[in-house]
DNA sequence: CGCATATTTGAATTCTTTCAATCAACGTGG
DNA sequence: CCACGTTGATTGAAAGAATTCAAATATGCG
């Protein structure tokens, strides 16, 4: 059940079975089910745990008064929230879910009992955390500086190699239970200018995208077409450094 | 001279004249300059260091390969990078200086044993961090959702509250160190348009913007112009529930 | 099959960019 | 002390990108 949390940690450290005896603790918890478009925690609550997801997709989103929406984070299978928080914090963002979630929570404190006595898995996470940084700020080159094609196509090969960093791609398919709307929050355009540049994209062959399934024909060439480069992702082996 | 860091996290936990001292001890150590539009560290390399800054601003910024550019991040006076990296990353984003910079760089390892005998510190750096992330999402928000005018508006809230936060405003004036292009690169917008909406913000009577000095006649106004809600920086008193 | 949700389409408008030129400010050297 | 050169800021006109509003289709689910 918590095989991608595995295969996303692996390549960053290398985990002795006793490590991955702790995961499995975790997930043996008590998880928790969300339905779709149900919220998990909302703006200025206090989190006061740190929340594994285990299954379906989360997103992290910010509000402006009026109803304007901009997603902020998406949360995959294996993704672990805050775990970086602090008690008295609260929320600056609400996370909901997108399909069915399952998750588990912990307290905060139990958490860090917990990894304080697997310091190699504290590692692993704090390095996806920082992974997880890295992606905001590639969002904002995304959100400034990219068209509203590249956008999408940024976006589209980010989830896909995230998904397949956890074994959630088939080929060069996948499945993303994003509606029109949701990719509109999360590029920061309008459903309408979503379609019309879905379908720019699709006549380029860049994409295949029906239902909530997503094929990429040429990911080679999706990637140049948004400018995109997989480094920020670390899903590579582990840093080439690290070994020497 | 290391006021500013003091400043700022003086509000998010009680320090001890110990902790103080450790601090002290951190601002003794010699200062490195930089020249204005220098180059601090490039994408690419091996950080190693946790950087405290203590004059001056620099910019994080992400480039494409085409050489649109977009800033991810500013850092001020006071400010604390890199000590949530880990040894094998390499910089997914470049830092530059923006006017002249002095800051202090410590060895990763040195920094947290430093940090592990001052735990009230640590916990008080750890904090700041997550309020860095905190304007991240904000800055996301802003670019995806805000109009240029909106963005420049809430730009300049933001960057008046953490200056205040550091001591560094002058009743209801502060010291910019950016040029239109460099705003540009913030908001994601054209150092022309930059131009236009700086105009558009001048007649409303939001700004006075001359030179490098920013004046905000009317902060409550300008406030509202930007949709700004100051609560995601956090400066205010210690977390209410903190006291509890 | 039929409703509710999601996607597509068109036309007009608004916002932002682009390109090119002008203007202003500032520091330097003569 | 002023001319000059450089950088930064402004302006205008035209093109381009994205939004808005409204209506028409699709699609999926019960």
């Amino acid at each position: 059940m918590l095989d991608p949390l595995l295969a996303k940690l692996e390549p960053l450290t290398h985990l002795s079975d006793d490590d991955r005896r702790a995961l499995q603790a975790l997930a043996g918890r008590p998880a928790r089910r969300y339905e779709p478009d149900t919220i998990i925690v909302r703006e200025g609550e206090d989190p006061q745990m740190v929340r594994l997801l285990l299954s379906g997709w989360a997103h992290h989103y910010k509000e402006l008064p009026d109803g304007r929406r901009q997603m902020v984070a998406l949360s995959l299978p294996g993704d672990l929230r805050g775990f970086d928080t602090d008690m008295l914090s609260e929320m600056d963002h609400s996370i909901g879910a997108l399909s069915a979630v399952t998750l588990i929570e912990i307290r905060l404190a139990a958490f860090e009992e917990m990894m304080s006595a697997h310091p190699r898995v504290m590692r692993a996470l704090h390095r996806q955390a920082l992974v997880d940084a890295a992606v905001q700020r590639e969002w904002l080159l995304n959100l400034g500086r990219r068209t509203a094609t590249e956008r999408l196509a940024h976006l589209f090969c980010e989830l896909f190699h995230r998904l397949r960093g956890i074994g959630q791609t088939e080929g060069n398919a996948c499945d993303i239970p994003l509606t029109q709307a949701d990719l509109a929050d999360v590029v920061g355009i309008t459903p309408v200018h979503v379609s019309r540049v879905l379908q720019t994209l699709r006549a380029q062959q860049l994409i295949a995208l029906r239902g909530r399934r997503l094929t990429l024909p040429n990911l080679q060439a999706l990637e140049r077409a948004a400018l995109f480069n997989p480094r920020y992702l670390r899903l590579g082996r582990i840093g080439a450094r690290a070994e020497a």
